[in-house]
DNA sequence: GCCACAAGTGGCAGAGACTGACACGTTAGG
DNA sequence: CCTAACGTGTCAGTCTCTGCCACTTGTGGC
């Protein structure tokens, strides 16, 4: 989230960098031997540090692969409320989530690999989506704003969770070994399944 | 889940009980001074049982406040494979779950609480996720039965995420203090939500 | 009524995730 | 060159959760 190097940032630079060789490490454990069979020590060894650093970089071990969840957030919303309030909401939710796809993140393998194994374990999935509920509380005041008639926020929410659900589903279809297709499409896709008379 | 007393399961109504007396009491010691400050150990000294009891009784301690998932998950499952395969999918979901809705399951006021404790912390918020992809692997081969066309694995699992997050929305929405309306109200309300043309 | 058997329970030991406190070395910045 | 901030490691400790074993208590057959 930072763009340019902050004066005092030398070392904010290399604490990046430990961060995302952690991750890497970790995914990469966690890919062959399974989340719940690999132990914080091992990845602290695998990358040369102690169990207490990778603490302190990750506050939790789910962490490793999940990342930073509010960052991406804000993002989406920033994406969001620059949108023209005249456009339906649905089109301008895709266009906020196809936003974030086009941000080249990581390396694509790296990232379709840490899909799959947040895919794998209940636990992971489950703080994924605990992510998703961050995102939706800094979504919904938008999409309430946008919205006309009663009962604004629970009609807000409802929106928010379900198009979260499809951003879910696109990515996790995405990370499967044999899918070909971009996962702009299969987020086109899975959209495109809530509203059949649109 | 069980109708009719078994041979021999004089054991189990006891089990029953006492489970249901554990969750009882971890729930108004949650509610009282945060999931984060009560220990296992203080819930299991409040019931009179020990420790290893209580983690025999429920795997996790989230699992006292969500309850067993699998369960209501197959009723609603059984509740949709009875429906009529010419009613619109979104009507047969909703029925499924106003009829899960109309199970009188626990006490109100206990039920509640629980929804209530439960939305206050992110821990449990993730279990009760991880609940809802259990139903959604139960749900999502019956919904895309009734689909025709392509992609029809990746839409049901779309349709089936959004009904179970509109499913969620209400009845966190039910749990609020000032809520009057019946959960069934709410959960039309938030499946209203998604379908501004039907 | 008696007895073997299953089931529930408690205590114990241990793994693993996570946290706070403290001391040490390194390094940015004057 | 000096010092103050920062990163790191080590240690001790808490809490959740899991096997293991011994003990007690119902259950059902004889």
């Amino acid at each position: 989230m930072s763009e340019v190097t902050k004066p005092g940032g030398m070392r904010a630079i290399a604490r990046d960098a430990v961060r995302a060789r952690i991750s890497e490490v970790a995914v990469d454990l966690f890919d062959e031997h399974g989340f719940d069979n690999v132990t914080v020590e091992q990845i602290a060894a695998a990358v040369g540090v102690s169990p207490r650093s990778v603490h302190r970089y990750f506050p939790a071990k789910e962490d490793t692969v999940i990342g930073d969840p509010a960052g991406w957030g804000e993002h989406v919303r920033d994406q969001l409320v620059a949108r023209p309030s005249e456009e339906p909401i649905w089109d301008a939710l895709l266009t906020s989530y196809e936003a974030l796809l086009a941000t080249p993140s990581r390396n694509e393998a790296q990232g379709r690999k840490a899909m799959r194994v947040l895919g794998s374990t209940p636990a992971l999935r489950a703080r994924n989506l605990e992510k998703h509920l961050l995102w939706a509380r800094l979504l919904t005041p938008v999409v309430a704003e946008r919205l006309e008639g009663d009962h604004r926020d629970l009609r807000a929410e409802a929106i928010v969770q379900a198009s979260l659900a499809c951003f879910d589903i696109a990515l996790t279809a995405w990370a499967e070994a044999d899918a070909v297709e971009s996962s702009a499409v299969l987020l086109r896709r899975s959209f495109g399944a809530l509203q059949p008379t649109a």
